[in-house]
DNA sequence: ATTAACCCGTACGCCACTGTACTAGTTGCC
DNA sequence: GGCAACTAGTACAGTGGCGTACGGGTTAAT
């Protein structure tokens, strides 16, 4: 029931206006930019920051939990886009350096946007919607196991848990300026890739020459 | 200003009735359970819990922030009592897994707490009281480093932020089912001594013998 | 040009929570 | 026993968000 997959035009079905698309966006990045600064951010502060009345953007979206939904569903479609254009082949070691460094940065703006859809939402919608993105890593973990690049004793579910969990360790840092922003992606990768690579065996120089932390 | 680090009793100075001491004793225990289960229950809620009505429990508690710092503040030091228990000496290997098996238990219980705190306490409140427990790990990495079973090629911030960050995601994850509690600890530890070990050294055989993940 | 879609502003009802005031009853304490 | 501390309950004011109803103006589309 209820809105399985309906992208933007939330309440009208049809015959909309070039105008109304225009509200429609508008509201939608202001719900973005908003929430993505305070997850709490009333529907009054995204309609204002949209220029549009608080009606208007009632008209388009029938409650709150709908405008977050449509505000998470468009990150995470902004996000997959960035995920497309990284290269995940060749090395996995190499691989997992670049869909890091991707992933940072999308989690480093879009984290409380998350929060507020985790909050609003129910789980196992968000999770419904995650989805595609989690299998990116998914996968490229697989990869690196059978390969050998990558210790095969933890549970993958558990590995793909340390990597967001770091990466997002690492944007709450970054916000308290308790690490710089430039930094933050090297040091994920220098942790996730000792934690993952099998005992014993040598770490391999990282992706971008030999660098020191 | 405000309280600087008045304990239990917050409002009422001196002369305090054994009955006073019961109430407040409750209220401090239901304002634990509560807000560990759920971080934004109502005043309501609690006094309920407490047995106890609403406005006695304003009584003794001028605000609502006033209650959730003084429930983190007897979280906290509980939890100093569990780590005060805990040896930290000998090999830093050993002794950060024996760290770690302690503070998950606490983290897993009152995560909850924590939140409740950040969303309603400044910052810089939370960060002084926190402060003891932090170091005890912070000196425990730094002795690690010196004795060289530790790396010493990432910041110690770093490190500190990376323990944390996965005791706190094995928590969520445990709450979520992905995670069975009693794997958990050895999931972290596993994982954040592959991390911590200085590149191209042979991890040692953790703690309670070789065992399998 | 006319029609329908769209937008705006104001105003209203609703609800949940916080904090305070006051009264009356109960209980520890000397 | 008697005072003072403590408690309960109710009631009220304030705040702030959500969702809806209307009436009048504006603008895209055919």
């Amino acid at each position: 029931m209820a809105t399985p997959s309906d992208g933007a035009r939330t309440v009208t079905a049809r015959a909309q206006r070039a105008d109304a698309r225009r509200s429609v966006e508008a509201i939608l990045g202001a719900a973005v930019a908003c929430l993505a600064r305070d997850p709490e951010a009333s529907v009054v502060e995204v309609a204002a920051a949209a220029g549009v009345g608080r009606v208007t953007l009632y008209s388009h979206f029938k409650t709150r939990a709908d405008l977050v939904d449509a505000a998470l569903v468009r990150t995470v479609e902004r996000a997959d886009q960035i995920l497309d254009g990284t290269d995940t082949t060749g090395d996995p070691v190499e691989a997992l350096t670049r869909l890091v460094a991707s992933s940072w940065q999308i989690v480093d703006q879009f984290r409380n946007i998350l929060l507020a859809a985790t909050r609003e939402l129910p789980a196992e919608r968000i999770r419904s919607v995650h989805d595609r993105i989690l299998r990116r890593i998914q996968t490229l973990i697989e990869r690196g196991q059978r390969t050998g690049a990558l210790r095969t004793d933890l549970p993958k579910r558990w590995m793909l848990t340390t990597v967001f969990s770091l990466i997002h360790a690492a944007a709450e840092d970054a916000a308290a300026g308790r690490v710089k922003v430039d930094q933050a992606s090297g040091l994920i990768t220098a942790t996730l890739v000792a934690a993952f690579t099998p005992p014993g065996a040598m770490v391999p120089a990282v992706a971008s020459g030999g660098q020191r932390l």
